[in-house]
RNA sequence: GCCCCCAUCGUCCAGAGGCCUAGGACGCCGCCCUUUCAAGGCGGUAACGGGGAUUCGAAUUCCCCUGGGGGCACCA
């Protein structure tokens, strides 16, 4: 890398501060991290805030605490443009001494009504400040100026060579009558002082490229690369919303997913590694992970897949480190009797959340019975079988109580039955869980203990009602 | 309305002219295993949007159409 003797890359994620991280700003942190971390180069992280009415200070932490958690761990800030106001304000005067930008007082309706007045049907401004030669005041804002004619054009890492009529480039404002940066300029000036080799970022920004590259050009300076990453859609293909989806990923961190299965995850939207082996450690993923080889068009955030990724993850942790993690996502204390379960927990969760689920019925004192499983469950020879699972477990002493034993009883009341097994399992299932699934039953049994398990019984066996 | 981008199984990726009777993964379906449910094993379903062109040969190149998406703010 590098050999060209140009400098590593420097790339930025530049999220505005809204909070819970949506799961496409997430991917675009990642491919910034990853592509940083192949190339050796610097990941700045920026936090774009320069619109004081919707920025939120406070959210910033949660931002961080949020990439701190997937592990895109940045080098360099976090920088806040709210910060940086006289480095923005220092490049307009500079665009406006060279004559790229003039002052404009026109509102948005004074816009609108023009536009309508001369039955154009393309919003946007029509240039009527240009030569105005508006003095500052408190209510006028500035303005780019575009060419009117030429293009723009640019070669995008990811979707090659993009380009617009410049025309079509209506003048901007970068500068609100406040005295504020506009993201266009704050962000380009930004990309320039920060000495950004590439951006990378999502192609809903694809169409401000033109803008950002005339601001940059007037400046004076280099201009980054730019990779623009196919969208992340829904299951109508439309950009996620937040309106519809769990898109924030804090949703998916307090649901019990796992910051590595979930950045695995993510890093196949998008993009794949040659070889097809899409579950693999993240060290694995820079060493493949191409900017170039990222797909064009946009990629559905789909949680099943998702939720396999989680399920192979989290299987595949080691008992201790299983148990450490659901601990947080368990309404009680982790205990002798949860660490005996866990390894046949661990085997059939798909995130930590899903643990509880399976053990809440050794920490209650009645099982909170399911009704559909009741009903299944509780036909044909149910009250025979709680009958002869009462009268034998009872007769099971203490030290002979466990799974083993518990097994062969049950087997044999279900032979004398004419039941097989599974059969003859489920109503004890029920009346001690409460439900039709779970972990393994002579397991849960044997950990539930003795006299607890008889009493489920025969609290279902009188609920059953004579038979 | 205008501009930009995109187009392979339901979904995510492979495929960069012949290796493709299109491959893998998720999902789904079936079977096996089985103490329910998972997990696991085996098998199956299923796609190159349409039309031209180039070529001996096109999923792969070019054009048009269609479809989808994104953008067009004193938001980012």
């Amino acid at each position: 890398m590098a050999s060209d003797g140009a400098e590593a890359p420097r790339v930025r994620f530049s999220p505005a501060p809204s909070g819970n991280l949506h799961v496409g700003s997430a991917r675009t942190a990642l491919f910034n991290w990853i592509h940083a971390r192949k190339t050796g180069g610097t990941f700045i992280l920026r936090i774009e805030d320069t619109d004081a009415a919707t920025a939120r200070p406070e959210l910033v932490d949660q931002v961080l605490d949020t990439l701190r958690w997937l592990g895109t761990e940045w080098d360099e800030g976090p920088y806040r443009q709210s910060e940086r106001a006289d480095l923005y304000t220092a490049a307009v005067d500079k665009l406006l001494a060279n004559g790229s930008a003039y002052r404009c007082d026109c509102t948005t309706e004074d816009v609108d009504a023009r536009a309508q007045a001369a039955g154009r049907k393309t919003p946007g401004y029509d240039g009527f400040c240009r030569d105005r030669e508006l003095p500052a005041a408190t209510s006028t804002a500035v303005r780019f100026r575009t060419p009117d004619d030429g293009e723009v054009a640019f070669d995008d890492v990811i979707r090659g060579h993009v380009s617009f009529p410049a025309a079509d480039v209506v003048d901007f404002v970068i500068q609100r009558a406040d005295g504020s940066a506009i993201f266009l300029l704050a962000n380009a000036v930004d990309d320039l002082d920060m000495r950004v080799t590439h951006v990378i970022r999502g192609e809903d920004l694809l169409n401000t490229v033109p803008k950002q590259l005339l601001v940059m050009q007037a400046l004076g300076h280099d201009l980054p690369v730019y990779a623009h990453l196919p969208l992340l859609v829904d299951e109508g293909r439309k950009k996620l919303s937040k309106r519809r989806h769990s898109v924030g990923v804090n949703e998916y961190r307090e649901r019990g997913y796992l910051p590595a299965a979930f950045t695995n995850f993510l890093a196949t939207l998008g993009w794949g590694p040659p070889d097809g082996v899409e579950i693999r450690p993240m060290g694995e993923i820079v060493e493949l992970f191409e900017l170039a080889d990222v797909t064009k068009s946009g990629a559905f955030f789909d949680a099943k897949k998702l939720d396999h990724f989680n399920g192979e993850y989290l299987r595949a942790l080691d008992l201790d480190a299983f148990v450490e993690g659901v601990a947080r996502f368990l309404p009680f204390a982790i205990d002798d009797r949860f660490r005996t379960l866990a390894p046949l927990v661990q085997e059939r969760c798909v995130t930590f959340a899903d643990a509880g689920e399976m053990v809440e019925f050794l920490y209650r004192d009645e099982p909170e019975i399911d009704p559909a499983s009741w009903d299944k469950a509780m036909q044909g020879p149910a009250a025979e079988v709680l009958d002869a699972a009462i009268a034998e477990f009872e007769g099971v002493d203490a030290a002979g109580w466990n799974s083993g034993r518990l097994h062969e009883v049950l087997a044999a009341i279900g032979e004398r039955l004419g039941l097989k097994l599974a059969k003859a399992q489920a109503p004890v299932r029920v009346a001690v869980t409460g439900k039709s699934v779970g972990p393994p039953l002579f397991e849960s049994l044997e950990v539930l203990g003795r006299d607890a398990t008889v009493a489920r019984l025969r609290a279902a066996r009188s609920r059953l009602g004579p038979s």
